[in-house]
RNA sequence: GCACCCGUAGUUCAGAGGAUAGAACGCAGCGUUGCGGACGCUGAAGUCGGGGGUUCGAGUCCCUCCGGGUGCACCA
């Protein structure tokens, strides 16, 4: 159990022992004001009114309690206190501050089991399906799909990191009257030919080339429409055009999905649920949710609900993509008795899923209330907002090939090795990218700056591998040799006495258990990504006032050596929940 | 028109109802004959959009106004 739960755990019994209250809602959280400890809560704030007693007359008698009480840890065959205070702060606060003892304990657990740390058994016996990317075959991929495969991955690397089994598939738009579009102008102008360049930027250019031209002619559109109804009666040339030019597509997007390092456990595909979810319709009828209107399409009522109406059916029988949305659900369910279904989708889609899930618990799916629609922001440049019409698009590839130059620009000077240059370059790059998109919590729009994420000062991902490797470089330097459990076995001290920049960066490695736990429970990637600047900034400011290899004693330098290293594995772990991958060297 | 989201330093963003609202960039300075100076340190910079309310306590919750964005049935 983290120390943070360990101390929420202690806080209610001795609330319960003292005043004989029970199920207090005790909240326990890290201050940002060193003076104030390593942890801290208001409870005493919470029970005042219950007891008709000043708030810091109860965090007095608790803290005395409590420090009475304290954790104890075992070390080396003796029991030392986890805490050196627990004490009282006006107006009725009450702060804990480890020991040092403590701290140095933790960061030779670090030392101990660095692929494990921060996880957590949250999750346990729990499956959660992660529905991401969702990409249509008409286009490469746009930097807001790549914010939505930075999420979703991450996503799932933190809710298996928590125990979770994570099933995370992409559910690709294949068919629509959007793929038909840039068939229509590959059949007009294509001319048969093959793609000159990464295929998906190809098709993209076809799908381009018709909105300029609607916008001349407007009746293409009814070519487009045409073109679709041909698809749906298998009209065998249209066919074969349409595999043909998605399977260019696909090849693109493997290169992107490569580049990105983003994968997936399952796709589905939208056209193979063609006139799915009929049955849907049919029972939304039954039970009277949804009616048939004049024209004979169905029509889900959700007036009620404060919600848009919602077509089910078209006049014509066919289904649209909610039917397909509410069967693909259904189907899911049925496979894995999900205990949780993501969709990762941009927050213009909120009404829609808040549509959808009403539709299914009104149909009397107790899931229902499992779904969860991970809503994230637009992605704008500083330039404006993206538009086909001003011209500043922006797709993920040309994005990633740009961010690669100006690191492979900044690193070229210290790496010799060409090959090492380019492999380099591409990890920092993708780093930089994804630390961009991931530090800013994901509900919000943001604007993407490549040159600032790209660059190796401040909050960026660059400048967070460059701390990784620093440490490393200490590590290889003192030849620390670098694996687990290598020094497990160690004196304790007899008394730890640490530099305060030290002490601060201990009392920080303490807290990625807590962080990754609500990483996982708020569905945000980004308080990681917070968390990791956190660590990396106080262990710079550390490195500056500490020397290590030229520290005063065999045994302190060895501290300090633990220390660094349990910094590197925090590093490292936190970066990888992020989908981020760390370099050596650079 | 209705609904949802967002207004925090010049800029980009953190802030889980708590303590003196933080960081990064940019700006002005400073630092090792020391482990990677791609770093660190110091400083200037804010009526948290305005106004009410709830609360011991509000940037955070509620109401309202202003400003910006997004979505509203046979597209996906």
């Amino acid at each position: 159990m983290d120390i943070k739960s360990r101390i929420e755990s202690m806080i209610s019994e001795a609330v319960y022992k003292l005043y004989g209250l029970d199920k207090i809602d005790v909240c326990v959280d890290a201050p940002e004001n060193e003076d104030h400890g390593d942890y801290s809560t208001n409870v005493a704030f919470k029970i005042a009114k219950i007891l008709d007693k000043i708030p810091f007359h109860i965090a007095t008698e608790l803290s005395h309690e409590l420090f009475s009480e304290n954790l104890k840890v075992e070390f080396e065959g003796k029991i030392y206190p986890i805490f050196v205070k627990i004490e009282p702060a006006a107006p009725g606060f009450i702060n804990f501050t480890l020991s040092e003892l403590f701290l140095f304990q933790n960061t030779l657990i670090i030392n101990g089991c660095e692929d494990v740390y921060g996880s957590n058994d949250f999750g346990k016996g729990k499956t959660i399906v992660v529905e991401y990317s969702q990409p249509n075959t008409n286009k490469p991929q746009h930097v807001g799909h790549a914010r939505n495969n930075f999420i979703g991955s991450s996503l799932s690397k933190i809710l298996s990191h928590c125990g979770y089994k994570v099933i995370r598939t992409n559910y690709v738009g294949d068919i629509g009257i959007h793929i038909c579009k840039s068939m229509l102008m590959y059949l007009k102008y294509g001319n048969g030919k093959e793609p000159d360049k990464k295929p998906d930027h190809f098709v993209g250019e076809f799908y381009a080339m018709y909105e300029e031209e609607r916008e001349k002619n407007p009746e293409i559109e009814r070519e487009a429409q045409e073109l679709l109804r041909r698809w749906e009666a298998g009209d065998a040339e249209i066919r074969a055009l349409w595999k043909k030019m998605n399977s260019w597509v696909y090849e693109g997007w493997k290169k992107t999905y490569a580049d990105q390092k983003i994968e997936f456990d399952e796709w589905e595909y939208e056209s193979e649920k063609v006139n799915v979810g009929k049955e849907i319709a049919m029972l939304a009828l039954e039970k009277g949710l949804a009616e048939k209107d004049e024209t004979g399409a169905i029509i889900a009522r959700l007036e009620r609900y404060n919600l848009p109406d919602k077509v089910l059916l078209r006049s014509d029988g066919t289904s649209i993509y909610s039917t397909k949305d509410l069967q693909l659900a259904k189907d899911c369910y049925e496979k894995y008795k999900f205990d949780k279904r993501l969709y990762v989708v941009d927050v213009r889609q909120a009404e829609y899923f808040r549509q959808l899930f009403k539709i299914l618990a009104l149909l009397g799916f107790e899931w229902a209330d499992k779904l969860v629609h991970v809503a994230y922001g637009m992605v704008s440049l500083p330039e404006g907002k993206m538009s086909s019409r001003t011209g500043v698009v922006m797709n993920a590839d040309d994005v990633f090939e740009k961010l690669v130059e100006l690191e492979e620009y900044e690193i070229k000077n210290s790496i010799k090795m060409p090959r090492v240059v380019k492999e380099t370059a591409q990890k920092v790059a993708l780093a930089a990218f994804k630390y961009g998109m991931l530090k800013v919590d994901a509900a919000q729009d943001m604007i993407f700056n490549l040159d600032l994420v790209a660059k190796f000062e401040g909050n960026t991902g660059p400048y967070l591998l460059y701390t990784y490797a620093r440490a490393r470089s200490v590590l290889e330097k003192a030849g620390f040799e670098l694996g687990r459990g290598k020094y497990q076995h160690v004196a304790a001290p007899k008394s730890v006495l640490m530099h305060p920049k030290e002490r601060v960066l201990a009392g920080a490695l303490v807290h990625f258990q807590e962080n990754v736990l609500e990483a996982c429970k708020d569905l945000a990637p980004s308080r990681i990504a917070n968390y990791v600047f956190d660590v990396a900034q106080k262990f710079n400011s550390f490195y500056g006032d500490v020397p290590i290899l030229d520290a005063k004693s065999e045994s302190r330098k060895r501290h300090l050596l633990y220390l660094t290293y349990a910094v590197s594995v925090v590093l490292k772990r936190g970066l990888d929940l992020l989908g981020i991958e760390v370099v050596e060297k650079m």
